[in-house]
Formats: structure tokens, sequence, C-alpha cells
DNA sequence: CGATATCCGACGAAATCACTCGGATATCGA
DNA sequence: TCGATATCCGAGTGATTTCGTCGGATATCG
């Protein structure tokens, strides 16, 4: 029961852009520096961000990826579908009505019940949370009272 | 994102012990064959709730398992932390203190927060359920609305 | 005694995970 | 135009985990 190297990663690498954000694009070498993670197996992260339409690429020298919006409007739920797949604790109960694999026992299943509280308890945290959430204050921004409240 | 067989074949099997509530031991070879699970591998799933306490063993002829406490006292939290272990979406947010390996980025991550959320989103809700909800009222009765005669 | 069970450890195939590697393509500054 | 810097893309790989199976020891009942 736990989210996988690319949940993780793919959210550190989602905070270092939103922390550039409004800076132009930031590269993956700088950013697996930054967080000290591998750099090519970020770059396969990326491509499914990519993918879901939460960052751009620009090729080339000075390129980069940047957030196609602004932090605080990119839900969690949206960064961890887009990396991990549909949201389902259990087969029977995907988020993804295309993965959701009908299983035979559905007439006289009574357990189905808890695995879809199980997700919507999951999936209801995650959307009430967005990149901005994780994001640290500006480095000049010492005197932030809730920037202290998110470092706990 | 998911949980593993493990968890869902181990909480079929408490719902079937569930059914059998108060009628003495119930064998491995009969709850396999009403659910279509493997017996093999069930034993090596009841090893981990009877050294949880969920379940007492009888061994021998006639033998089998049964419930230590009646199914509304057991919460669904106690049964998938025997089956799976810990609740921990991350290794940096486990609900057991043993096993919350202190990662060397604590001081300076803001992503804990959010696995820990998910935790607790994940916890609350099996904390909130108790086998009872997952057992159908047996065949006569009609008149237990309630389901009074397993739930308590 | 023999049928029925739990108990226990070991083994193994298959899948998944967490990467790495090599090269193709695009863009910029000099 | 050249070379440095990046993204793009598919393939491969070793380690680990998952999902079981198998064989046999022990306990109990009729």
């Amino acid at each position: 029961m736990s989210f996988s190297t690319k949940g993780e990663y793919g959210v550190r690498l989602m905070v270092q852009l939103a922390r550039h954000y409004g800076t132009g694009p930031a590269s993956l070498a700088g950013i697996a520096a930054e967080e000290d993670l591998p750099r090519a197996y970020l770059e396969q992260l990326v491509v499914n961000l990519r993918e879901a339409g939460l960052v751009v690429s620009t090729r080339g020298a000075h390129g980069g990826y940047e957030l196609t919006r602004a932090p605080g409007l990119i839900p969690m739920s949206e960064v961890l579908r887009a990396l991990e797949g549909p949201i389902a604790p259990m087969f029977c109960a995907s988020d993804d009505p295309e993965h959701a694999t009908t299983c035979d026992r559905s007439s006289r299943c009574t357990v189905n019940v808890l695995w879809v509280r199980v997700r919507d308890a999951i999936t209801s945290t995650l959307e009430s949370m967005t990149l901005a959430d994780l994001t640290p204050p500006p480095v000049g921004a010492l005197d932030d009272p809730q920037g202290a409240l998110i470092s706990q």
C-alpha cells in the first residue's frame, strides 16, 4: 500500500517547476541536481506529465520544462494520476471508468464498498491540495508567517 | 497505488469468518471453496491475522479459525494493518513509528505533508468501518434490519 | 488408526520497479 | 556553420516483490 518512486520523484519534480514558475523553462539536469535524483529517470516521468498537459517543454539549448498553469491551480490529484495512473486501491475500485474491470463477483461482492470509500478518501484529499501548498516560499520571505506553517 | 491480493483475499477471508461467527471454527478449505481462492495461499495470510490477535485457530479434525471478537468490534484498519503492514503511502509517512525511516531530506522537505494527509485519510476511513459493515446479513435475518446479530 | 486440519519453511515463476544506455532531433549562442 | 545544450524515444537490465505451490510435521477427533 504505497506510491512508487514515480509518484515521489514526480511530485518533487513538480515542486521544483513550481519554484521556477514564471522564470522560463528549467532543465531536467538542473532539477535532478537540486533534488539529487537520477536525471535519466526523471526524463521518463516527465513524459507522463507532459502528456497530461501539466507541463510544456522547450527543446534545445536553454530549453527545459515549465508548468502550464500557476501552482495554485494544479491539484495534486491530477499530478499523481499522471504519474501513477488511475487512483484505485483495488482493481474493482478505479476512478478511471475505463480501467475499472468489472469483477465477476460484483453481484454478490460486499467488499467493494470498502475500496470505494478508501479511494474517495484519497482522491478528495489529493483534490484539496495544490502544488502551491507544497511549494516553499521564495528565499526572501523570512517574515511570512505561513511559510513557517508549511515547513513544520 | 493499490493494495495487494494479500489485502483483498485476507479481507474476503475475514468476511467469511464473520459470517460463521458464533458457530465454531471454520476450515480454510471450506472458505477457499466458498471464495474460490487458493487454500495454500490463505494459509500464509491467516498467520498474520492470528499473530495480530484477530483470529484463533483450532487444530485437528473439525478445526479451523474463528474471530476473537464480534465483527462489529473489528475495525478494518486493524485487518489491513495485519495483512499489509503499516499504512504508509510513502516510506516517510508510516503510521508505525518504528518503520518510519526518517528521510535525510526531512529538514527541508515540503512534500511530506502530502503523504501524511493521504495516510490520515486512509486510516480514518478504515477506522470508520468494521467487518460487520462488509458482512451481508444471514439468510434468515429479515426481521433484523440493523444487522444486530452480526454487529454485536 | 486414519481422516482432517493447522503449522512451517522453502522454493519458484512471473511481474514490477528503478533505473541505465544509446542515439536521434531541436535550438541557441558564438 | 559549429558545437554545446536539451528534449525525445525505445530498449534493455538487475534487483526486488508478488503470488503463489509443495512437502512434510504436528495436533485433534471419531
